[in-house]
RNA sequence: GGGCCCGUAGCUCAGCCAGGAUAGAGCGCCGGCCUUCUAAGCCGGUGGUCCGGGGUUCAAAUCCCCGCGGGCCCGCCA
């Protein structure tokens, strides 16, 4: 395991413990990284449980170190300056020694599910979607390259009210065929929120015949006068398929006829299952491609209805109706989770906040159909059991928590304590448009697809201003833009949706890393091309460790390359991909500094010049693989 | 009413979980740098009651409490 900072730590740690008799592990909490001229390290004293008065002590046997080279005691301060050569030998050697495993770190292996996206599968995936994807497949990598065993899965949801509506929709239209030029769930979506639209303005005109107040007959004409915008938007999209739709609601019930849908969908009735199917199946299509696209990769799609039919979802309800918890709410069965909630470990265990109530789990609507948090406790077990996992992280926006919270209390009233209490709801605020609030109901969204399109026109055209338009590679820089203004912002932060936000091209973006990595990938080609060694095993043979002796931007990059493996179990230690994210930044800006004043290729001295590839071998390395964690692929050329 | 999350420069955000020395970036604005490894870059300048008030501490943007403001949730929706 190459971790060169933290070995050097270690040792300066052992030798300060030793000299004052506190423990290894609270000197190594007192280490801190000073601003620059104090030092390249600093131990604050009070924080190691070291008395200050032993400060003289503590330097003395600090200097002892093979890495100190000058320390300094300022008030509670001990400040620590690197023998730069050995700490540059040090870390050149763990790259190279590393290959390309350098920076990331193998944890114990452990067997992990992460469910993500997990969209309705009634309209097109929106940007909210897509923050999913993007922290979804972050975490993913992140976690196979701490060395666990990693399986992702999408949850098709197609159980309730939702997709029977956009089936009566597709039933009314009778054509089951996206117009020319439409892609699957493009048109679905269309389909799924005018639907919606006619069912409400057919509610609201049966309300407004009956006598009401004047208050609220106004209420109820501001309503419509709403609904039929939006409708008159989609019409203006799909004019024929609109009209047929409004013809065709007039004739028949259409809330009957949704209740009817569901309800014979979850029965197994052969016909309607079969259609719903072809239905949800079309929208899947449409799914594919843009998850393709944006880099999301599945490994198992599972059907919510199949696990229906398959009676687990029944056997849930069977057992937690006969469990003690069990109780009536409102003439239904529920589950009550009150008394289990006045046990704070029970709390702690299930990580349900203090202060939180949970309400019962309703088992069954009175109509005996199932609910979805009920159907999600028999896709948790499934989820453990098929894969056999130790884990599942369910990645899921944080106004899910309630859900979640029931779903692991549940688990652990079935006596499926380990699932419930390693049960993760990887929670993360949602994406917000400033100026209007999404609704797929509405057919109100702005949906991935177009913002990628728009993410790779910008960058086509940047392209083409630098005379090499490409659209391979444009595609692949508008997507990096996009999942990286997604995964960049820490999970519990609301994003607030703005196309400069999202396809910011500038520093802080996918973009700049990109261009970076292709700086350092320049250099080596073209210290190929003069025929100079560029191979980091010979490099290492006749570089002179001293390079950064009296060069502060090259001994600060040596100190980032070092930091990686810290930063990468940071990252997996709090599920947090976008400390990556950070740190490549950091990188980024202070290779790009150094590239701007120090010119390696014109280097006349052979040790040094040696140095400096092997510098740039290293940040090229480190960029790649945050960059790849994030689940952007890094180009050659920009 | 209760809960979760957020509040740091005009704007977008690091730093907070593991408290430490004059609070950091980017965008914006102003001014410089392309016969030298890719200017999606670099250098300099501008800009802050770290939402407010208490508390803990030798030390608080960071921890605790009380407020305020914003987002979300509290459904026989998902």
């Amino acid at each position: 395991m190459h971790r060169p900072w933290r070995s050097v730590l270690e040792e300066i740690a052992r030798v300060v413990s030793s000299s004052v008799g506190i423990e290894f592990e609270k000197v190594l909490k007192g280490f801190d990284v000073p601003k620059e001229s104090f030092g390249d390290l600093t131990l604050v004293l009070p924080r190691a449980g070291i008395d200050p008065s032993k400060g003289e002590e503590v330097r003395k046997a600090v200097e002892g170190c093979s890495y100190v080279a000058k320390s300094e005691l300022v008030g509670i301060y001990l400040n620590m300056w690197f023998d730069r050569a050995r700490f540059v030998e040090k870390v050149f050697r763990s790259f190279v020694e590393a290959g390309n495993s350098y920076g990331v770190v193998r944890f114990p292996s452990r067997r992990i599910v992460v469910e993500y996206v997990s969209a309705n599968p009634v309209h097109p995936l929106h940007v909210g979607a897509a923050r999913n994807a993007a922290l979804g497949q972050a975490l993913a990598n992140m976690l196979e390259a701490a060395g666990h065993v990693v399986q992702r899965r999408f949850y098709i949801n197609d159980v309730g009210r939702q997709v029977a509506i956009l089936v009566l929709g597709i039933k009314l239209l009778g054509e089951l065929e996206p117009p020319h030029g439409w892609k699957p769930d493009h048109w679905l979506g269309m389909v799924y929120a005018a639907t919606n639209i006619l069912m409400e303005l057919k509610k609201v005109r049966e309300e407004l015949s009956q006598v009401v107040s004047d208050e609220r007959r106004k209420e109820l004409i501001d309503r419509m006068d709403k609904l039929l915008a939006d409708l008159a938007r989609i019409r203006e999209a799909l004019p024929d398929a609109v009209d047929k739709l409004i013809d065709a609601m007039d004739r028949v019930d259409p809330e009957r006829e949704v209740v009817e849908i569901a309800r014979k969908y979850e029965a197994g009735d052969p016909e309607v299952k079969d259609f719903v199917r072809k239905v949800v199946e079309l929208c899947i299509q449409g799914f594919k491609q843009t998850l393709d696209r944006f880099g999301a990769r599945f490994d198992v799609w599972d059907w919510e209805s199949d696990l229906v039919w398959s009676s687990e979802v029944s056997k849930i309800v069977e057992q937690l109706s006969r469990s003690p918890y069990r109780t009536l709410y409102k003439g239904v069965p529920a589950i009550d989770f009150s008394t289990l909630l006045k046990d704070p470990n029970i709390r702690e265990k299930l990580r349900i906040p203090k202060g939180l109530e949970v309400p019962p789990l309703i088992l069954m609507r009175s109509d005996e159909t199932t609910l979805y948090t009920v159907r999600d406790i028999a896709y948790t077990l499934k989820k453990f059991r098929d894969f056999n996992a130790d884990t599942v992280i369910n990645v899921i926006a944080s106004e899910q928590l309630l859900p979640q919270a029931q779903l692991r209390l549940a688990l652990y009233v079935l006596g499926y304590r380990k699932e419930a209490e390693n049960l993760i709801h990887y929670s993360y605020e949602m994406v917000q448009l400033s100026g209007f609030r999404m609704s797929s109901r509405r057919g109100r969204i702005v949906t991935l697809d177009e913002v990628l399109d728009e993410a790779k026109t910008r960058a086509y055209a940047e392209l083409e201003k630098r005379g090499n338009p490409n659209e391979e590679i444009a595609e692949r820089i508008g997507v990096a833009a996009v999942k990286f203004a997604l995964v960049s912002v820490s999970p519990n932060r609301p994003v607030r949706f703005s196309w400069e936000n999202v396809l910011n091209f500038e520093r802080n973006s996918a973009p700049y890393l990109l261009y970076t990595y292709a700086r350092t990938r320049g250099i080596l080609r073209k210290a190929e091309e003069l025929g100079i060694a560029t191979e980091p095993r010979k490099l290492l043979e006749i570089y002179d460790p001293s390079f950064a002796n009296d060069n502060a931007r090259r001994w600060r990059l040596v100190k980032m390359i070092a930091e990686l493996p810290e930063t990468f179990v940071r990252a997996v230690e709090n599920l947090d991909p976008s400390m990556l994210a950070i740190y490549a930044l950091k990188l980024a800006d202070e290779f790009n500094s150094w590239y701007d004043e120090d010119p390696v290729i014109r280097e006349s001295n052979e040790g040094v010049r040696a140095s400096k590839l092997l510098l740039v071998h290293a940040v090229s390395h480190c960029l790649a693989t945050t960059l790849r964690i994030l689940g952007i692929e890094p180009l050659e050329r920009m």
